[in-house]
DNA sequence: GCCAACGTTGGC
DNA sequence: GCCAACGTTGGC
């Protein structure tokens, strides 16, 4: 099993809207790095964390499952969304989705800040310089850091 | 295939 | 709102 964190403006949808819905498509990827995430390593049972991006407070919010291994994001073909693409195809979809379910929301966030403080994330993706992927790989022993241990600044 | 221009992301 | 960083586009 893997882990990952998925990125999303909360004024957008955010973890209290997943938490809500319960399970979610998680659509709007549109970065090749990140669809190749989830094409060839999100599976069902993997664990992601929520983190709110572009917010007063950018922080990881919660966790949730993969639910549902990668499908054709139908976004891609509305015209209406802002997640269309007028270059893809039906017979070759550039974009894809995951399923997604809510399993918990931190009682304390922990702020982007406080990640970046805690010297044994220093490998962590999201925080090397100039990082934009909306899907990124989380190592175990990152997420144990994260959730067991909890970060510090130590 | 190079590279300048442009658009987007996202923290601050 | 600013701006750094990066991805994409398109002319050549």
């Amino acid at each position: 099993m893997r882990y990952w964190l998925m990125k999303s403006e909360p004024a957008e949808y955010g973890i209290d809207d997943l938490e809500r819905d319960r399970t979610t498509s998680w659509e709007g990827v549109r970065n090749y790095q990140a669809r190749n995430f989830i094409r060839d390593g999100m599976k069902p049972g993997d664990l992601a964390c929520f983190y709110h991006s572009s917010c007063a407070v950018p922080a990881i919010m919660g966790v949730m499952e993969i639910a549902r291994a990668a499908y054709t994001d139908p976004a891609q073909f509305d015209k209406r969304s802002p997640y269309h693409d007028p270059a893809s195809t039906r017979d070759a979809p550039r974009w894809l989705a995951v399923e997604v379910k809510f399993v918990k929301k931190l009682a304390t966030p922990i702020p982007l800040e406080r990640l970046r403080a805690d010297r044994r994330l220093a490998s962590l993706a999201l925080l090397r310089r100039g990082n934009r992927l909306s899907v990124m790989p989380v190592s175990a022993a990152e997420w144990n850091v994260i959730f067991s241990a909890g970060p510090s600044a130590a």
